[in-house]
This record gives C-alpha cells, structure tokens and sequence, in this order.
DNA sequence: CTTGACTCCGTACCATGGTACGGAGCGCAT
DNA sequence: ATGCGCTCCGTACCATGGTACGGAGTCAAG
C-alpha cells in the first residue's frame, strides 16, 4: 500500500519534492508515520491526492480553497459539502465566461489584424466581446 | 480629453489609486505628462485600458502577457500580433477545458453527496471527469 | 562497511500582484 | 490666504505559491 519515497510521489504528481512539502505544511497533504522506518512512505491514494490539487489548481482555485475542497471528501457535513461545492461551481462559471469573452475578443482582433486595414485593436476587441 | 484625475481613473477602472500607479511602474498604463499643471489627467482612452487590464486579469493573464497584448494595439508587426493572439487562445482553451472539466466533478459531486450512499466523494470525481 | 543517493526538517529566498505609509507639493473653496 | 484634500513619488510591507539550501540522518548496493 504506502510504498512509494517522495520523490517518486512527486514524480508521480508532476511536481518537485518541495512542493509536496509545501503541500504538507499547507495541510494539503498527509505526511504519513515513519512506522518503523525513518522515511515516509506514500500510497497510490496520495498521488491521487495530489493529481488533484494540481488540477484544482489549473482550474484557478486558491490552495484554502483546494484544502476546503479536500475536507468535503471526508466530511459527514453534506449540506455544507453541497453548499461549498455550489459555491465554486458559481465561481468557475464567472471565470469561464470572461475566458469565453476574451477568447472572442483574440479571434476578433486576429481578425481584423489580418485583413490589414489600421492596426490590431485589442480594447475595442475587448471592451465589446 | 484628458480631464480626469488619478483617483477618477481609478474609481472608473474599479481599482485603487496604488494599483494605476503600480500599472504605470509596470508598463501598463501611461503616466501623461502634466501640461503646465502639477497633477497628471487622465481620459477615457485611459479608463477603457485600465478595464482592460482588469477583464484581461479575470482571464489568467500576467501583467506580462496583458503588457505584450497592449503592445499589439500600436504594433505595425501583424504576424507577431496574430502569433501571440493565438497563443493566448491556446492557453485559454486548455483552460477553459480544465474548468469545464472541474465543474463537471463538482455537479457530480453534489449528486453523490445529495444521494446520501458513502461519503462526498471528491478526488474519485475530478480525476475522471 | 563505506559511499553515494535520498530523506527529513528548518529556514531563507524568490516572483507576482498588489497595498500601505509618509513627506512634500498643489488646488480649490471658503 | 489658509486649510483640507488630493497628488506625486519613493519605499516598505504583505499574501500566495512556491523553490533553494544546508546539515544531519538513513538506506542499500557494491
């Protein structure tokens, strides 16, 4: 089961071994018993753990928010699970639409830059997408 | 033209007086000469790009990227223009996906969690999704 | 049983994107 | 003309999310 060094853990989850630490201070990751040995050893459940507090992560959550995230999965709190859940869900809406927006906005500059007539107008792109 | 204040400026792009300045150190937004007086004006060319520093900002952009982007708008060098644009697309599908994904965990999510079997299973969501 | 790689932990340092502070000067209304 | 609020500028400080460093200990292959 909790076979794996650190490293091997970070390069499981694409990242370094300082930022597994990281995580572990931040509360993000376990750091498991030594049991026996003098080195900690990870299972296949904390690569997952950290795949996805690396795709939270993408998805432009904050690490508290990742942490809050992370707490739900073993919480007996469901209405609160719920809530919180509806909560990033409103805030990933937001963000994907002015994403969608500026997409736009890129297209119809590129657009316009191409045709060759003035310049490439990203504001005006912008502030109307 | 140029009639507004700094602190006008600000409240018209939604941010404080120390972050125009700050832009301005950064190479974001102009710092007008001050034409006799001893307080700089701004316009409302001005207040469009301090927004669109804002709305770029809500998309992931650095102020590096958002810097460059600005850079296009005067640009006579259109390849380079509609490369970088098209950069700037690539990234915001991939993250307009990764969200996309994370929302989908998260309604599923919710589900489970409402169903009331086991617990709210959040790690198993994302890392399918 | 040594040597080289890895672990552990504390602490320091870094970049990004601000936010706050403080002194000096200016400008407009009373 | 005087005061209140704003401006200007430099500098300091802050939170977030790491990344690096250094010393002591450990493990495992030769």
């Amino acid at each position: 089961m909790k076979s794996l060094t650190i490293s091997r853990l970070a390069e499981a989850g694409g990242v370094g071994v300082e930022t597994v630490r990281y995580y572990q201070r931040r509360g993000l990751m376990p750091t498991p018993s030594r049991a026996g040995s003098a080195v900690r050893r990870y299972s296949d459940e904390d690569v997952k753990r950290l795949r996805f507090v690396k795709s939270s992560q993408i998805s432009g959550f904050t690490l508290e928010q990742i942490r809050e995230l992370l707490s739900l999965d073993a919480t007996a709190n469901r209405k609160r699970a719920r809530e919180i859940a509806r909560a990033r869900i409103r805030d990933l809406d937001q963000k994907i639409a002015a994403m969608t927006r500026a997409r736009r906005a890129l297209k119809e500059m590129a657009k316009l830059c191409a045709s060759g007539i003035g310049r490439c107008p990203i504001i005006p792109a912008f502030n109307q997408a």
